[in-house]
DNA sequence: ATGTTAAATAAACAAACGTTCATTTAATTA
DNA sequence: TAATTAAATGAACGTTTGTTTATTTAACAT
């Protein structure tokens, strides 16, 4: 056999992305074989390399784009003036932006060390500049005396952290929708913070 | 060759593991090769047999050990009666325990998917009892009416990740030393459930 | 001193790895 | 319709993988 009919290249590049998506999510990078994303997608192993040039080019591409689509949907949101309104949106931006692509969340958090140094420090510099936001806000807030932080940069670390840690129990059909979850999460991060809401969210 | 002078089999043994632990924290467990591991310890290959049975196994004993170990050193705690003193006794048992062993905790949360079903579960149910701990401590703090939570489960879930989350950034050199950064934790644990402390810690 | 056990070596195993290549066929263009 | 390009196949490449085995030697017990 050769060329199977109906192909067609564009589909089948977002398929390989898709499912290497999928599968270095579930079992790692490192556990991840060519040959095993080829016959998910369907497809000889030596076809993948019609798409991308490596495995390597396939993991940072994966990370690449999630950090940019994450930073550019963060940058179309419209911002608040008061601190801890602006904190409040990011938490909930944050956890639906993450909740909705659990898959990109874990890679990004989880495959950075198997990224060669070049990539690595490509990926990094997005990720500082998303970690910069929290950062700001809390800079804010603190300058305006609204909040009561003994170091914002820790802060925004410890806050960032456990947003991102909802993707590690969040279930879909759990007890708690994502709405619940989100104000549950806004109420905690407010108090760490030192203000408390005015109105009963 | 054969027998290397002086050789010791418990000595070996536990370099095995040392290594062990230090590889897969550092690449992935299935980025390092039983070769390499063999390399680092200072013997051949097949040698690392006479002292664990597989790969998998290496894994699954340095994550039961620790979590072992994590659970029986809380246990020798003594606690406070206060839920707000057992909390901050909890931010601070976590952050020393953790900082002090940083690879052992990043595999815990890393290398849980690498593990087959069997083993997963054992470790899994560990982990689960480690998490009951600040589940109790919010719990009894809410119904002794001294906590602020829409959610035990959910806060004591964040709680754990934003503490667990230290180990990322944390750098023995760093701008912040382990007791200060345990204070300014403290802070904002306390916060986010909705008590203030008494006195200026 | 001798016999036994423990702990290593070195070579080998089949299987799987990422990647390349010649070839074939479908889709597209002229 | 013919020529060209795109997208597959399937076999092969040389490595590397986890693990086993026969063998050798050091350490230990009698």
């Amino acid at each position: 056999m050769a060329r199977t009919h109906g192909s067609k290249g564009e589909e089948t590049a977002k398929r390989i992305d898709e499912v290497a998506l999928k599968l270095f999510a579930k079992k790692g990078y490192a556990a991840v074989s060519m040959r095993e994303i080829a016959l998910e997608v369907g497809v000889q192993a030596g076809a993948l390399y019609n798409h991308c040039p490596n495995k390597q080019a396939l993991l940072t591409n994966l990370l690449a784009d999630h950090m940019q689509a994450l930073l550019d949907a963060w940058g179309e949101m419209e911002l608040p003036k008061d601190p801890a309104q602006q904190l409040e949106t990011f938490v909930r931006f944050h956890i639906q932006y993450h909740l909705k692509r659990p898959d990109q969340v874990f890679i990004s958090y989880m495959e950075l060390r198997n990224l060669e140094p070049d990539n690595f420090k490509k990926i990094e510099a997005l990720r500082r500049q998303y970690e910069a936001i929290p950062k700001n806000i809390l800079a804010a807030g603190q300058m305006a005396g609204q909040f009561n932080l003994a170091d914002t940069h820790v802060a925004a670390m410890a806050i960032l952290a456990q947003l991102t840690g909802v993707t590690t129990w969040y279930r879909e059909q759990g007890r708690l929708s994502q709405q619940k979850i989100e104000d549950i999460y806004v109420q905690l991060v407010c108090q760490s913070v030192g203000i408390t809401l005015s109105g009963g969210h």
